[in-house]
DNA sequence: GTTTCTTGTTCAGCCTGGTGTAAGGTTAGG
DNA sequence: CCTAACCTTACACCAGGCTGAACAAGAAAC
């Protein structure tokens, strides 16, 4: 599925962008309306992920444009949480759903892949390596045919390494992706968590780069 | 099941909204036309039960606007005892059924209940997943032959789980299902729902995704 | 109108299992 | 061998989830 993001905000926008990527699906970032507009009118997306608190505060205004103009693509809006009068005129805008700052990414990919099924996109990509079977849309993980249990920080992990599939993550990368910004953890949790994957997912799933960090074979 | 209550009448529009919620639906109620428009642009809404007789316009004009958009939405229309040629205007511009003034509560949840049943997407009616069988037609539930009886809400919640088998559910989709739109409740009042669930339909029926929501076997 | 039963909501305490940390073991590279 | 990087296991802590019970609000029965 191919998912437009629009938001501002750096550190948000990031995280975001990754989580969604890891989730399996092409995400263009767009950090201003203009651009948004552009990229709008000519990529087909399946998806708009869109913020209300952009600066000059017009994104309901790009939201009754695409409405306006018969533009039916799904429309997740983001608001904070004092901003309720906002979000419902942005449902009568025309928005298929709404996420409160501050969201759970996880929580995000749940809409996010409830909103592609209603519409009927391919939501499920499935990925396959070393034997391990990965369905991205249901959060499923299965070993030569036997399902395995992930908790949330696993799946954390697990989802930043496939983001990069078949290329290197270091471990700052993955640090950053399971403590939202702020939080330094002072121990050897990435090596922990590495290690609980393998212990469930087999050995040989994930590589050690040496000095560099981890890489799961394409 | 989502509803749409446009009725301008706040003694009328208000029992008629608490009997709706009574039998756990989650109702939206308008009193203007144009705040009806608005919440119809962008909420999926199940059923629509739309008085004829409003302050700022002609309750007939939103219906023939709705059909002829292609919005093929369930409507019940409420008119007068006298205004009989209305009323068959109403039907014949495509409402559903017809309930005139003053009705029965109970029989107003009857026919809601008909159209429901005529219109509830699910082609396939009776559903079954560990051991348990639902005909979500008639809104009977039985476990191992034996039939349980639930309340309201918790059929609110399984018709939300059920809705998306074998996907995720997050805890404040069912929030929002259960609470129409703004009604923001402090407690773990889904917690609690599901687990009267769980003790009605068995253990392992609704899985927990920790920090996330539940799940359903598809 | 009064009583009784049913249903919805909230709260508090319990419990499970996820999480971070540290300690000790193992491997790669010089 | 020696060192640094990495792996694994154990463990205590605690957030999140579960559930029984109390309370409130209707609905139904009388």
């Amino acid at each position: 599925m191919r998912v437009l993001l629009i938001e501002d905000d750096h550190v948000l926008g990031g995280a975001i962008r990754d989580h969604v990527l890891s989730t399996g699906h092409a995400v263009d970032w767009m950090q201003r309306l203009d651009d948004a507009r552009l990229a709008l009118a000519s990529v087909p997306y399946e998806l708009v992920l869109l913020d209300l608190n952009l600066p000059d505060g017009r994104g309901l205004d790009l939201l009754k444009e695409l409405r306006s103009t018969g533009n039916a693509v799904p429309v997740i809006i983001t608001t904070a949480q004092d901003q309720v009068a906002i979000r419902i005129e942005g449902l009568n805008s025309g928005a298929d759903d709404y996420l409160v700052k501050p969201f759970d990414l996880a929580e995000m990919g749940a809409r996010i892949a409830a909103v592609a099924r209603r519409y009927g996109g391919n939501p499920a990509p499935e990925i396959t390596s070393a034997g391990v079977t990965i369905d991205l849309g249901r959060r499923a993980v299965s070993v030569a045919g036997e399902k395995a249990n992930l908790t949330a920080r696993e799946w954390a992990v697990l989802e930043r390494l496939l983001a990069r599939r078949g290329g290197i993550v270091t471990k700052s990368e993955i640090e950053d992706s399971l403590y939202a910004f702020g939080a330094e953890v002072e121990s050897n949790a990435v090596e922990v968590y590495v290690s609980r994957l393998r212990k469930k997912l087999g050995r040989d799933f994930v590589q050690t780069i040496r000095g560099l960090g981890y890489q799961v074979n394409a």
